[in-house]
DNA sequence: CATGGGATTGACT
DNA sequence: GTCAATCCCATGC
C-alpha cells in the first residue's frame, strides 16, 4: 500500500479531534454498500460528552481498544450509531460519523431504509447505519480488517475537500466544542446543517 | 433493584 | 415547532 493510499490509516492514531477532520472524505463500507464520509464528530474521555468520560465500564470498554475498532452503540432505543476507536490504547477516544455520500449499493440502502432519495438515506448516524446493515453485532470489530472497512477517498477525489467546522449537535454538556466537521457544500451532512454549509 | 436519560429519527400540528 | 418510540446502562437508594 502506498503511503497516500495509508493517509487515513494515520489519521487513526492522530489526536480525536484531528483524526477527525482528516477522516471526513474517507469512504466506509460493509458488504455492497460504501459512501464517502460527510460528517465525523470527534469525542474524547477527557470532556463530558463522551461516553468515556465515566471511565472504563462494561458499555465504554470498546472506546478504550486499539485505533481502528467499531464503537457501535444504541442510541435511544432504537438507533445504532457508529464510531472510529482512535488515538492509543487506553486512551477513550473515537470519531463518530454522522453521515455519508452513498457511493455503492444504493439500491439495497434504499430498500433498507424504505427511502428513494439519496439525500435520505446515509444523512445522520442512525440513518446511515441502517442503509448499511451496521448493528450491535459489530461493535469492537476492526475497522481495518472488515465486515466495516475504513477506506481511503475514492480515487475520483483528486483534492482534499473543503471543511466547515462547527459545535457538536444533538448533546448538553460540552456543547460549546467545535468538534464538528462537515464536507463543505454538501447536502448529504446531517440536520440541522451548520452556518455557511452551503455558499 | 428501580429509574432516568440519551452522540436520533420520523410523523404530526 | 412538538413529541413518542424503545432499551441499555450508570447512578442512586
Amino acid at each position: 500500500m502506498s503511503s497516500e493510499a495509508a493517509r487515513h490509516l494515520r489519521a487513526l492514531e492522530l489526536p480525536v479531534v484531528d483524526a477527525a477532520r482528516e477522516l471526513v472524505g474517507c469512504t466506509i463500507s460493509h458488504g455492497p454498500c460504501s459512501g464517502v464520509i460527510a460528517e465525523t464528530e470527534a469525542y474524547h474521555d477527557s470532556e463530558p460528552a463522551c461516553h468515556a468520560f465515566v471511565g472504563l465500564t462494561a458499555r465504554t470498554a470498546t472506546l478504550f481498544e486499539a485505533p481502528g475498532i467499531a464503537y457501535v452503540y444504541r442510541s435511544y432505543g432504537i438507533h445504532f450509531l457508529l464510531n472510529v476507536v482512535v488515538e492509543a490504547e487506553g486512551v477513550g477516544a473515537a470519531v463518530l460519523i454522522r453521515a455519508l455520500a452513498p457511493l455503492e449499493g444504493i439500491g439495497l440502502m434504499q430498500e433498507r431504509r424504505g427511502r428513494e432519495r439519496l439525500t435520505d438515506l446515509c444523512s445522520g448516524p442512525g440513518k446511515l447505519t441502517q442503509a448499511l446493515g451496521i448493528g450491535l453485532d459489530l461493535n469492537a470489530s476492526s475497522l481495518l480488517s472488515g465486515p466495516i472497512r475504513l477506506g481511503p477517498p475514492p480515487p475520483e477525489a483528486s483534492e482534499p475537500c473543503a471543511v466547515v467546522v462547527a459545535t457538536r449537535i444533538g448533546i448538553t454538556r460540552a456543547v460549546e466544542l467545535p468538534w464538528r466537521f462537515c464536507v463543505a457544500g454538501s447536502r448529504h451532512v446531517s440536520k440541522p446543517w451548520p452556518p455557511g454549509l452551503l455558499r
